[in-house]
DNA sequence: CCGCGTAGTGACAGTGACTGACGCTACGAA
DNA sequence: TTCGTAGCGTCAGTCACTGTCACTACGCGG
């Protein structure tokens, strides 16, 4: 068949998430995948380490990209000022893929084993921001706070940018960081 | 009452934290762990619903003691005051397994599927927290920060109570909370 | 134009996690 | 004693995932 893998390896991402769409990932083989895709079984596991991986592919690169990002930012600026930036940059490249992550959400939000694969991703990008952050000479704690907070903002406004169609990422981004702000200036009671 | 499968359980749960220290979670089958507590491997999964699970058994207890102590503090504290005197009196109990909670820990550290299922339990965590904070009045929000604050907060001293042996886990948690109002206190840069 | 290495794949066998169904047995209540 | 039932053993089956080998399409140097 095709001689490049890249071709066989969309075409698997994107039978999976139909597949989870329509039957739900328990009730999905990765037979069924392999089959829609015009591969064997065999052929997914060369691409994906597992069945739930499938729908987490770019988040590597999504890291590899923030953290470039946290890491060419300008001195002077405050911990969240360089996430929200690095943020904006990548957010470029999400907002491109929409018809791909609207259903992708809606599949983790349904599935408790992907939601638990979304929470290792999570930790595993605040810990790389948290590096990342360290390296320009961020404390220690303070680097994996924000990293931590930053990222679950970035996650919120991702989400909310799904389910409001008409409004662009960066707009829900600055609003999730105003209310972040809000949040924390709040003297607690 | 039941024929006492409580026993079978119990064995259960001490032959798999056995054999995940010994050889590896990833090269310990579920029918070695029955073999050792003297049952079948059906009987394991009529007692767990899956090999991870048996290492999580008392999260919803603690979940269930931890939310009702903080339904039943006293009014007028902060939120995280409340979660502190909830963490203290669950304490207890943890602190009466340390013989179990020591290799637990090591084992769910060494083994990425385990610690995806800890953050999962976590969140769950913080989530009842969250709850049982907003039952009681706290803004919504804020709930949701001081739960999932200051379960991590919880968490950390726990794990500095299993590497230092010779101080109270009460003397951990209230160090870990000092440290966090001092870092709260902060002004940021 | 011709071998020749290699990357991507198909085919097949095998392990192990997990499930459903059925029957047995010990215990407790009637 | 009898009966209901909870816990367990046994067996068969599905499916995620892995190791191995052979094949084929290209890429390259000759």
């Amino acid at each position: 068949m095709p001689r490049s893998g890249e071709e066989a390896r969309r075409r698997l991402q994107q039978a999976a998430l139909e597949l989870y769409a329509e039957r739900g990932f328990d009730r999905t083989t990765t037979a069924e995948i392999a089959a829609r895709a015009g591969v064997t079984e065999r052929t997914f596991f060369r691409h994906f380490p597992d069945k739930r991986e499938v729908l987490f592919d770019g988040e590597a690169t999504l890291r590899a990209d923030l953290t470039a990002s946290v890491a060419e930012a300008p001195d002077g600026l405050p911990p969240l000022e360089i996430l929200l930036r690095a943020f904006r940059k990548a957010g470029r490249i999400v907002e491109g893929n929409r018809s791909f992550a609207e259903p992708r959400l809606a599949v983790i939000a349904a599935t408790p084993a992907l939601r638990e694969r979304d929470l290792a991703k999570a930790a595993a990008m605040s810990d790389a921001l948290a590096a990342a952050l360290r390296a320009r000479g961020v404390a220690d704690r303070l680097a994996a706070l924000a990293a931590h907070v930053g990222w679950a903002t970035f996650h919120h406004a991702a989400g909310a940018w799904i389910e409001e169609a008409d409004r662009s990422l960066d707009e829900h981004l600055d609003e999730a960081f105003a209310d972040l702000r809000a949040l924390a200036a709040e003297t607690g009671g």
